[in-house]
DNA sequence: CGTTGCCTTGACACAATTCAAGGAGCGTGG
DNA sequence: CCACGCTCCTTGAATTGTGTCAAGGCAACG
């Protein structure tokens, strides 16, 4: 299991070890790409706003960020969480204006990347596009889950897939414990992904600890059964990078 | 506006041309490449299975096609539509193994390419690549668009925003006849799509008629009043290839 | 000690699903 | 030629899930 944690050096390199076989030339190129210094964020701030021509691609460190979309009534969906590890807005590689917004859940740390440097590494490497994009692919089969979550499953079953996809996640970047990982969100974030009201997650998170299917204090989540709540969830892992 | 029908030669330059520029030796590259004999798939049939490992890249010529995923009891969503010039599987090209299925919705022709002949030409003129990937970008865009509806809009404003979707794509595509647009798909499958039960989708699509902002009779949509469609969606069109 | 953010609970209303039935159009076969 | 089955659209009635409204608790913090 990779592990990813704040304060390693060549951090890039890192993330994309975990998706392709580099070579010492690989290494080289990405050696030499200047991540730039490490930038931080509070639990509230927006990194990006629908509209915006962002000049950076962000490498998400440490902390919880989202992307999110809103009406022009207030209401709110977030649209895919971002883990340490993550890209936030690797699309903007494509299109100049962003879609949707970019949020911080928590305090973060993420590296700002200028689009040349990764232009000038890729010229050098082009293989290192499909590595760079696989991510975004990954992240594209994601959300196509999350369509069936919210078009599909029902309120539980949502909010128990929810779980086991985060495990999942964050596991394969070294952030679970055992069968526990810090959910550092409130609970009116876990609706605004799910499309439900506060109030009905509240009651649907009580239903699953009744059950005895997870635990969640204190921003911490054990999973008391992984093959009971992926039962419940109806999930099938063919959507993530690994297989589970 | 740019057309795409059947017939016409080398449709895969014409595609590309939609997005990027290309210079000689770009449409030198892509004529070389081999689509293949057109193949045809009748209005029921599935192009790919969820756990499938595709050899081909499908670009569909006529006729329209989705992805869809389902759930062991038989629910299911679609999660997107493919229309005429829509690359159904570039995934593939990242990912062997399909995270989801892809239905024809009528009869539909498309090319099948192999992803050999991709690399061929990408090897030639690398950022091709970029073109190529900026479909699936923006179809990913398309995707949180959906989320955002699945989540947070109402039924009424969801189908109101998937008929004003559909104009654009279909417009972008020379598929549209002033505000009207063949819609070749059931009602059933509009519930599939919009995460609705069918009678739902019925007595609102009644709704917007009885309001006078759509017409659909046999299979063919007629948008009445455009303005006050894309009201009643809250259709900002920042998410789609074309800004509206 | 008051304020703020977040979680929790109860009561109520209503939107959307489900169940059920019928009709129109169309192709097929007796 | 008519009967039948099939698909799709339509409508009504009953049920229920989920949102909304409202209120209170608790911990953290200034």
């Amino acid at each position: 299991m990779s592990t990813f944690t704040a304060g390693d050096e060549a951090p890039l390199l890192r993330v994309l070890a975990r998706y392709t076989e580099l070579d010492e030339d690989d290494r080289a190129a990405l050696m030499q790409l200047d991540t730039g210094p490490l930038c931080t964020a509070n639990g509230r701030a927006d990194l990006a706003r629908e509209g915006d021509h962002p000049t950076h691609i962000r490498l998400l460190v440490s902390g919880w960020a989202c992307r999110y979309k809103d009406l022009a009534d207030g209401r709110r969906q977030i649209v895919g969480f971002f883990l340490p590890g993550d890209f936030c807005d690797l699309n903007i590689y494509f299109t100049t204006r962003m879609d949707h917004s970019i949020g911080a859940l928590t305090a973060a740390r993420y590296y700002e990347i200028a689009p040349q440097q990764f232009h000038a590494v890729i010229e050098q490497r082009p293989h290192l596009l499909r590595a760079l994009l696989g991510r975004e692919i990954s992240a594209a089969a994601i959300q196509r889950e999350w369509l069936l979550s919210l078009g599909r499953r029902s309120p539980r079953e949502r909010i128990a897939h929810l779980f086991v996809e985060l495990f999942y996640r964050l596991d394969a970047v070294g952030l679970t414990h055992q069968n526990a990982y810090d959910l550092p969100v409130t609970q009116t974030h876990l609706a605004e992904a799910n499309g439900l009201s506060l109030v009905h997650v509240n009651r649907t998170i009580q239903d699953l600890r009744r059950e005895e299917l997870v635990t969640l204090t204190d921003r911490r989540l054990t999973i008391l059964d992984l093959d009971r709540l992926k039962q419940v969830a109806m999930f099938s892992g063919t959507y993530l990078d690994a297989a589970h």
